[in-house]
Formats: structure tokens, C-alpha cells, sequence
DNA sequence: CGGCATCTTTACCGCTCGGTAAAGTTAGCA
DNA sequence: TGCTAACTTTACCGAGCGGTAAAGATGCCG
């Protein structure tokens, strides 16, 4: 697993190359990103994107990472707020901003990327359904410690809530690809966040 | 505009293949449904699909039709409830069972109909994301009636409630295509129906 | 400066895509 | 029964797909 020292160096700067082609997944999806489109935003040929990328999945498999490292990054940090009503409050007003930035493409890349495909790349659906709810099984278990603390009444079902906060992240996500501002998203988040309100009162 | 009575008759029902080709759509996408898969699953060869439905786009449209006329009905019902409540109850709990029939593809054919798509097919996407908004637009004046006859606090943002509705069932479909469980989406159906017993005391 | 490992470029592979021309088949009407 | 209009079948089109072989440029090391 050893990497041999590079003789003639690359020409072109990797990270950048990968924030190009995690543009056009974005903005395209896993199958309607062509090669050619790929590289060409790239600023690359094909056989160059080959040899340090491999095949185009696994191309898509390091952009989904870098995207996981840098574009999520809010969602870890929503989950440190210290109490529960924070921690949601912090992922869908975040995530509102995330999914309508300026300089990348509306929504989120984990949909954006696959949610269907044709019947050869269906593992590539799948990959980014598992890890959308490994996103959500983290954000119940900060929910049963809010359970633990007395942050949240006892009776709360925290996985179900999860799901709920999880649900409305994808909603706005969709609504970002149909061009709905970002004020609007967060006025979503925060009729969402009402259902705090009543949790108390609910089984 | 008139069509020319029928001499040698069709040797297949149009509805049943129109209704193969949606199941075809709804699984694998607008871009990932070849004109192979959906002639195999229709029981046609190419030039009959291209004879009785057009080209592949006009084929979409014609089975958007026909999935806005069937599977979307309960939506339209949900609209006729007597109270915005009972609207909003009947939408995301009729929703929760559509995206997870186990006669079709989990999840809803306009979003996993294109969602994204290659740069030759934007217009699908535009075109799905602009039926889902006028949905929600109905469902808006359908909540402005309800404040009209005093169901609804005055102060209700009627559209901002419509969007935070339709957000939940896009996330609920977004959550049925990674095998979430029906009785699992009702949960977070009634979740977010609790943010009716803020809505008089919010702004 | 020569040798060579590395990267880049060009050109191409087999395959599938959406779409169609033309021949073959079927059925109603005279 | 034979003509004719419609539909179905077979075979194929140019284009683009993901991926690659082979030749040409580049730069470090001895």
C-alpha cells in the first residue's frame, strides 16, 4: 500500500480537480455527468483523470468524501449545540443555507447524485441512501442522550424525531432544486421547529 | 384534430403499456429508463412505442399525466377535508402510503423522475419541479380559505405552511426509496402535524 | 547531458443510446 | 378474394457513452 515518489510531477492540482468534478455530480447526478463534462471542468483529459482518480465511481466515491468532509460539515457541528431544540434549530437553518448556496449547485449532493438510476449503477443509490441514514441513526443517539440528561421529556421517541428533522433536511433540499429562496426555507425550518413545542404534550 | 378511424387495429392496450412504462420512470429515472428497458417492460417494439406515444419525452409526459390522474389522487382528496387539520393529516398520512405501495417503485415519480438530469434534459427537471409548486400553490389557497372562515389563526403564513407540508412529503418520499417503513413515515407524519398546536401561539 | 519514469495527448475501442427506414404481417372493406 | 391502410418486425443509423492503448511531452536524477 505504498505509494512510489513521484518523478514527473502532476500538472494539475488535485483538490481542485475534485471540487470541479463535485460540481458537476451536483448539479447533474452520477449518470448524467458524462466523462466528457467531467473533465472537461476539470481542466484534464480523460487518461489524466483515469490515472489519478480511477474509474469514474471511484471518482464519485472521493467526491462524495470531500462533500462528507467540507459541504456537511454544518450537520457535525449542529449536533454539538447544547441542547436538543439548538441541535435542530442549528441542522435545518443550516442546512437551509447549505442547500442554497450561491456558488454551488441548489440542493444537496447526496440526492442531487443519485436518487435514481439506471440498473447498472443502482449500488450507487444505494451507497448514498445508507449513508443519509447513517446521518440520522447519529442524530438520534444525540437525541436518547438529550432523553438521558432530561433535555428532552422522557417519553420521546428520539429515533422518530430524527427521522422528522432528517425529512424536513431532504423536503428543502428538493424545494432548493425547484428554486425556492432561501428565506422561504427558513421559514419552513422554523414552523418544523415548532413541533418542540408540543413534544412534551405528545405520547 | 381529428383521428383518422382505424383500419388495422393495435395489438396491444396503450393504457397497460403506458402504465409499464410509468412503473419503468418511477424506478429508474427519465435518464435511466432506456427506450430498451421500457419497450421490454411494455411488451412493444421501438417503432410501436414510437407510433402510439411519440418520442421518449412525449412518453413521459403522457405517463405524468396519467400518474397525476391515479397516483396522486389522494392528494386532491386530502384537499377536501373540512378542516386545514384534516388536511394536512390526510396529505402526509395518504402520502406515507403512496411512496410505499408495494405494487410500485418506493417513493414519488416526480422526484425520482428527474430530479437531476444530464445537461440535454433540463427541461425535465424543470418541468417536474414546476407541477410540484403548483401543487403546493393549491394547497396554500386551500389554507387561505381555512383562515378566510376563521379555521386558522389570522396570523398564519398560509403559504409558508403549505411549503413546510410539502417539504415533509418530499423528504417522506426521499426516506420511503431508502426502505424506510411505512408505519415508520407515519410516525414522522404525525410528528409534524404537532406543529398545529403552536400555530396560534406563533407569529 | 543522457536516461528514464511519469504524466499528457491523440486517437480509438466496443457498446448502448434515442430514433427510424423499409420490409413483412394483419385485418377491414369492396 | 384481392386491395389497401394500418400496425409490427427486423435491421440499422449517427452520436455519445465509459474506458484505454500507444505515442509524445516533461522534468528529476545520476
Amino acid at each position: 500500500m505504498h505509494v512510489a515518489p513521484e518523478r514527473g510531477r502532476r500538472a494539475f492540482d488535485p483538490l481542485v480537480a475534485l471540487n470541479a468534478a463535485k460540481e458537476v455530480f451536483w448539479r447533474h447526478g452520477y449518470e448524467g455527468a458524462s466523462l466528457t463534462d467531467l473533465t472537461a471542468a476539470m481542466g484534464i483529459n480523460k487518461p489524466s483523470m483515469y490515472a489519478a482518480f480511477g474509474t469514474k465511481q471511484e471518482l464519485f466515491e472521493k467526491v462524495i468524501q470531500a462533500y462528507a468532509a467540507d459541504d456537511m460539515a454544518y450537520a457535525r457541528a449542529a449536533m454539538e449545540q447544547p441542547t436538543a431544540y439548538e441541535v435542530a434549530a442549528a441542522l435545518l437553518h443550516d442546512n437551509a443555507i447549505a442547500v442554497t448556496r450561491p456558488d454551488c449547485p441548489p440542493g444537496c449532493l447526496s440526492i442531487q447524485g443519485g436518487i435514481s438510476t439506471g440498473p447498472a449503477n443502482s449500488s450507487v443509490t444505494e451507497f448514498l441512501a445508507t449513508s443519509r441514514l447513517a446521518g440520522e441513526a447519529l442524530l438520534a443517539d444525540r437525541f436518547r442522550r438529550a432523553i438521558d440528561t432530561g433535555d428532552l421529556p422522557p417519553g420521546t421517541d428520539p429515533a422518530a424525531l430524527a427521522r422528522f428533522l432528517m425529512i424536513v433536511t431532504e423536503g428543502q433540499a428538493i424545494h432548493a432544486t425547484a428554486g425556492v429562496s432561501r428565506a422561504d426555507l427558513q421559514a419552513s425550518a422554523s414552523l418544523a421547529l415548532l413541533v418542540f413545542r408540543s413534544l412534551s404534550v405528545s405520547s
